[in-house]
RNA sequence: GAGCCUAUGGCGUAGUCUGGUGGCGCAAUUCGUUUACACCGAAUAGGUCCCCGGUUCAAAUCCGGGUGGGCUCACCA
């Protein structure tokens, strides 16, 4: 016997034995109770990446438990697959630009090309173990999401909180598209200050900038009222170099003096502070970027030019033209696209936009309705909508995604919803089926299409059916508001908050009772991980070279926050783990052949392990329903190791193999506990490695248990009864002294089967009075004396 | 500039909420190879628990103030 663990082999099978017998299909019609879980569903991209496999390892213990606790669990599993991220992938992978081939081409492509590599891609998923119901899977891009998606637009619609706008809004060149606030991620680039003279009258004013090419755009001068340098001027016009025109000069209290020269341009549009400035002094704005971030006709000479062409063009001339004083080299912070590293423009268009700011006391309250684990993660979500200064801007400029269910009329330029029959619909190729108020029956349709978010924001009313299609067969009563959302911190100012809005404003309810939130994964030096450092480790390697129990053991050590380096040493140790179990499990049933499980009279002793492993239970239950798997991992893994294995197996040996020697009795009694600890051990480890648990189950387990699967089977329960704190203390002075035994043969430089004679005070004696044979055997001792204090002779 | 997190043997971490001799893993050293396991066992050494102050009989833990690291947001003239 005691064949290799061979955790290839293993996963294999029992992946396709848990899918064949429907081991984690959600039920229905079951009374028990329901614990859905609102998993992310993964952009797809070329593969798992590590920080994949650890946040939904995470998410998985958290589901395994909760179904050995019972519970009824609804786990189902999405890909997200439109919008930006998408068509930015089918870009790269085909080599084509959206902007320049045909729309329906390109849309045709897009579905192509992801449903072609959705499954490899979901594979990754179901080989670190993941028990998801794949039957439930969705795309936030077919039908039912489309569906979905589209009937919620209008139900905001309906309720006065989708809008439609036309003002500056944040806006990517490259992916020539609007932007939410959300999507912006900050970078630290080089630029130069330059100083610039404008002239007032004949004399100079000198103007700092780090954007030259937006002189055409100038539409004023700020200065601040109490600055002296400036006081005479204001009120005056200030005429714009190499562009000759005049521009007002305001006095602002938002001015800082020191920044700079002091004054400033307000252009249309720098950033958000134009964009205000504008605004507030009702002016006609100059904008000079086009969407494709070209400049246009009020660049005069620099028309056609891209920004930063423009740019050096503009510099150069000022310099020729001797309006550039100075040249200031330096490093400043800048706003750009998350999806390109672009650095984003104010544009000028019109968009949709989900009222957020007038709601924000609603949201930040709806955050404490919701269990955070950890807790403090909370706090980031507060200081988030605290601080946004801007509506959701939803609508995108793009091809890819869930168009607007929504016309206008040709004539009265009304909008024109679509009918709920009608979804889910393409308005560029469906018409409307009535006409319009004014009687019209000619309509534009909306070009735009939703950001991904706008649909994945609706995850739970995704999974739970909302929309109720007969093929999906979830009732939403049942399973809305989850259970619990999982997901990882970076997303929480995006997927969180845009869901909690979601849930607000659709059923006044928060989407889900609980959030946990993982960390990232680190690499060895505690660096993140990225393709440019080359510090990348892809999880299937790992799950290749050793396994993928051991990857989730590994991810298991990181409790819910936390970071998490990856060093492959802790691998290693989880694979030690893993085989350590194999082996003591088919030690043990080599000695359980004739085991009949029986309720029995117990040694102390053996009493004395299963009360300690009693409080385990407890401990381990304790933590994991509050989402703490890390702690119950570590108690699991302490008490296997240094309890179970070192000690208890040891000294269980002589009985096991001596039956005629010790008595049948006192086998049984060893048998019973060795069963009941190892069933034990092997159910706490399940939810985090559930394939060598699984295999162990199978192998020993399953004829004696009633379910088909550990992952089924019940999660082993805190017993009263159990406890005893003598037979507890026999264990722990027992142990004492057979560790005192081990040291002195350790510093004697004996083996430890080498035979000595103990020497036990009276008082330890009395205690160990009923399992001094275990104790002789274990320590290999010819004798066991009473004497003023504890010795060992040789 | 603001908020949050964090600081524990060489490395990684538990313990902090609820104050009472700081635990575990890796690495190191020594010994042992015993009838599950060398993917092994036993043992050893190694820590002013970031600093300063306070509360207390007692502080890694509570309080105040620093310092270092990380994350997030803001700063974009």
């Amino acid at each position: 016997m005691a064949n290799n663990y061979d955790f290839k082999e293993s996963e294999k099978k029992w992946s396709k034995y848990w899918e064949e017998e429907g081991i984690y299909d959600f039920d229905g019609q079951s009374d028990k109770e329901t614990y859905s879980i609102d998993t992310p569903p993964p952009t797809v991209s070329g593969a798992m990446h590590l920080g994949h496999a650890f946040s939904y390892s995470h998410e998985d213990f958290v589901a395994r438990y909760q179904r050995m606790k019972q519970k009824n669990v609804f786990y189902p599993f999405g890909t997200d697959d439109n919008g930006l991220p998408t068509e930015r992938l089918i870009e790269k992978l085909k080599n084509v630009r959206s902007t320049e081939v045909d729309r329906t081409e390109f849309v045709k492509l897009c579905q192509d090309t992801v449903a072609g590599i959705r499954p490899n891609f979901i594979q990754d998923w179901k080989n670190i173990g993941m028990s998801c119901d794949f039957n439930k899977s969705y795309s936030t891009i077919d039908n039912h999401c489309i569906r979905t998606s589209q009937l919620l637009f209008m139900d905001l619609h309906k309720k006065g909180l989708a809008y439609q706008k036309s003002a500056p809004t944040m806006w990517c060149v490259k992916c020539q598209t609007a932007i939410a606030q959300a999507e912006l991620e900050d970078e630290e680039l080089n630029s130069t200050f330059n100083d610039i003279i404008f002239k007032v009258g004949t004399e100079n004013l000198i103007i700092a900038t780090t954007r030259p090419e937006l002189i055409p755009a100038c539409v004023c001068i700020y200065v601040h009222p109490d600055d002296f340098r400036y006081k005479q001027i204001v009120g005056k016009k200030a005429k714009i170099p190499l562009f000759h025109y005049e521009v007002p000069i305001f006095a602002d209290e938002s001015v800082e003096k020191e920044k700079g020269s002091g004054a400033m341009m307000i252009c249309s549009y720098g950033d958000k502070y134009d964009v205000e400035a504008i605004t507030k002094r009702s002016l006609e704005p100059r904008v000079v970027i086009e969407k494709n971030g070209v400049l246009n006709h009020f660049a005069a000479k620099y028309k056609g030019m891209n920004i930063k062409d423009a740019r050096r063009a503009i510099l150069d001339d000022l310099e020729k033209e001797k309006l550039l004083v100075n040249k200031k080299p330096i490093q400043h912070v800048v706003n750009v696209h998350d999806k390109c590293g672009t650095e984003i423009e104010f544009l000028s268009s019109k968009q949709w936009f989900v009222k957020i700011l007038e709601n924000k006391k609603k949201l930040i309250k709806s955050a404490d309705k919701i269990k955070w684990h950890p807790e403090f993660m909370k706090t980031r979500y507060v200081n988030w909508v605290e601080a946004l200064e801007w509506d959701w801007c939803i609508s995108r400029q793009r091809a890819y995604g869930v168009p607007f269910p929504i016309w206008y009329c040709k004539k009265c330029g009304k909008e024109m919803l679509a009918d709920i029959k009608q979804l889910p619909v393409f308005p560029l190729e469906n018409e409307p089926t009535k006409k319009c108020s004014c009687g019209s029956d000619k309509f534009i349709a909306e070009q735009d299409v939703m950001d991904t978010w706008a649909t994945s924001s609706l995850s739970p009313q995704i999974v739970c059916n909302f929309i109720e299609d007969e093929e999906y067969n979830i009732n939403f009563g049942k399973t809305y508001p989850m259970s619990l959302r999982p997901q990882a911190h970076d997303i929480i100012r995006t997927w969180a908050f845009y869901t909690i809005a979601r849930g607000l404003y659709h059923h006044n309810k928060e989407p889900w009772s609980n959030i946990m939130i993982s960390g990232h994964v680190l690499d060895p030096k505690g660096k993140k991980m990225s393709k440019s450092k080359g510090n990348v480790v892809e999880p299937q390697k790992v799950i290749q070279t050793y396994g993928a129990d051991a990857l989730r053991f590994w991810a298991a050590n990181a409790s819910l926050g936390k970071d998490l380096s990856y060093k492959e040493e802790d691998i290693k140790t989880a694979l030690r783990t893993i085989t350590k179990l194999w082996n003591a499990s088919n030690f043990a049933f080599l000695h359980l052949t004739d085991f009949k499980n029986k309720k029995m009279e117990l040694e102390l002793i053996d009493k004395g392990i299963l009360s300690k492993f009693n409080d385990i239970i407890k401990e381990c239950t304790d933590a994991f329903d509050n989402y703490e798997y890390s702690k119950s991992k570590m108690l699991t893994e302490i008490f296997f190791w240094s309890q179970l294995c070192d000690n208890y197996l040891e000294i269980t040996k002589d009985r096991l193999y001596n039956p005629d020697k010790r008595g049948v009795e006192s086998r049984k009694s060893a048998q019973y506990v060795l069963y009941q600890l190892l069933l034990g051990v092997t159910k706490l480890f399940a939810p985090i490695m559930p394939y060598i648990s699984e295999e162990i189950y199978q192998t020993h387990f399953v004829k004696s248990e009633k379910e088909k699967s550990i992952h089924i089977s019940k999660w082993p329960k805190y017993d009263k009864k159990l406890k005893d704190e003598i037979a507890e203390k026999t264990w722990d002075k027992f142990v004492e002294i057979l560790s005192f035994v081990r040291q002195e043969k350790a510093k004697n430089k004996l083996s430890l089967t080498a035979e000595v004679k103990l020497i036990i005070t009276e008082e330890d004696n009395l205690l160990l009075s009923e399992c001094l044979q275990d104790l002789k055997a274990v320590c290999k001792a010819k004798d066991i004396d009473v004497g003023e204090k504890m010795k060992v002779e040789f």
